[in-house]
DNA sequence: AACCGTTGATTGATATCCAATCTTGTGGTT
DNA sequence: AACCACAAGATTGGATATCAATCAACGGTT
């Protein structure tokens, strides 16, 4: 078993994968501290790999808060995952077994099921899936980290944006890269991959103001059931404070189904996908 | 201005880097407590950070350790950074002003009068810099992270191999990519940069049993300013104030001022090419 | 020499305390 | 009412002391 702090950093990532955590959510040390029972220099060495990582921002003497990257950080990091993309396209494009095509297929496949079955929450979860199989196919598991970090990372700006664009035309971009790499038309996959995030990146408009609809405590709480005390919430959940706007501001409070790991939006809009490449 | 543990391990770093902390050597808390003059806890923020990096390992109940990458990891590392240098040779070639190629031009230029004036030790450091400069052009600070974090690790692995082959003919490799590149021969230079880094690979056969040299206390003490205090300076330049260095070896360990990714190369000592790609 | 238990050292973690800094709220002034 | 100064409170960064668990080395026994 591995450190306190890497099993909370590990939560605390979730948390924010899950779009439960938003950024600039303040994490402070002493509410973290109660909310996972544990003393405050773990929690402060649980923020210290999240800033390592990229998901957390610390401020001195001001605390920690979940990173809220600027415009040009996103088209960095939707950069970065494409140049890291590509590469991998030309490795497995020369070095690829019959083996691994067939698994990229199957994920395909499977993918293709889940939107025709109308499983949304599944079509998206393997959409985001498949460029981690894609990159773990390279054999690579220092490439793997670094993917999946700038994936990680992904996932921060979906909370900044809105989407307002159809994704569809995106759904069959990786059956068509498995295509092309599979012809040996590298140029057209790599192209296709850039062209791909591309347009991700076009459609966010990162001018959204993100404010917390939960507090730590409440976002936290699905990840605790382990051991802690999840019957015994003495924890008073205040009400985000709402910084001079008199709380006028038209937004729904919806909370998340507890367990589930799959951020989706309601069926109020039929744009379940909001921003990771499908 | 940063934190103590910031503070700690960017010195560490740059021990390891400059190899005074070879792999495998153990960082005890209550040594580098003493050594730092801090709490054990701000050593262990720092390992944590460390570790985050890659440039550490921690083991339960064991402790730290400099890390120690197996021969698998060397050659994924090298291939990550292959990766990345690629992709960024690509972005260069479609988005490079006149003056990104003069700046590399003339860090070409430099590192060639260095050899020619015989300063090995100045062309060593401006070899391993070009990569970073390379990697700065494209303007994409999440992708020089990475790229920092993987050249980084490369250091490592110098100290665990018996480089044994001639470095000649890859001093004039980084010319040669810039001539590519601006000729718009993408592919040719891809290739050169695949190459480059495989001689590199090739050279390396990881038999050699470190052994530490120094005692932490010692390896550390050049970089231990007068004083703990981060104000004055991040990172501080040789200063023997090292006293009894009575360590009856021969070797003769002087550290390598450098700074940023940025401007500038104060070169001032001299150590032996131990295999970075010139 | 091989085996096994004890002892010491180190790590992981907590609680408590303190200084520095940030935030907030209050009150006086214009 | 708006505005500034200032004190009070809260939070962070860090130090110290302490404790249990684990690991490693040592020494005794067979």
């Amino acid at each position: 078993m591995s450190s306190r702090s890497q099993t909370i950093a590990d939560i605390l990532t979730r948390a924010i994968i899950d779009h439960r955590l938003v950024p600039g959510c303040k994490l402070g040390e002493r509410e973290l501290s109660e909310i996972f029972d544990v003393s405050r220099i773990v929690v402060r060495q649980a923020l210290i790999r999240l800033a390592d990582d990229g998901l957390a921002q610390i401020e001195r003497n001001r605390g920690a808060f979940v990173a809220k990257p600027s415009m040009q950080e996103a088209m960095e990091i939707y950069d970065a995952l494409t140049l890291v993309e590509q590469g991998v396209a030309a490795q497995l494009s020369d070095r690829l077994g019959p083996a691994g095509w067939a698994e990229l297929r199957q994920h395909v496949e499977r993918q293709r099921q889940a939107v025709a079955s109308g499983n949304d929450a599944l079509a998206d979860v393997l959409g985001q899936e498949f460029h981690s199989v894609f990159v773990r196919l390279s054999r690579n598991k220092v490439m793997q980290e670094i993917h999946a970090q700038l994936v990680r990372r992904t996932t921060l700006l979906r909370s900044l944006i809105t989407a307002d664009f159809d994704y569809c035309n995106l759904l069959d971009d990786h059956s068509r890269v498995v295509d092309l790499l599979e012809k040996g038309r590298l140029k057209q996959a790599m192209d296709l991959i850039d062209t791909h995030h591309r347009a991700v990146v076009r459609g966010y408009i990162m001018d959204r103001e993100v404010y917390a609809e939960m507090t730590p405590a409440e976002a936290l709480a699905p990840y605790l059931d382990g051991k802690t005390d999840s019957a015994t919430a003495p924890i008073a959940p205040r009400k985000p404070k709402t910084s001079g706007n008199g709380d006028g501001t038209a937004h729904v409070h919806v909370h998340l189904p507890k367990q589930d790991p799959a951020p989706k939006s309601r069926a109020s809009t039929k744009k379940t996908n909001r921003g990771l490449p499908a």
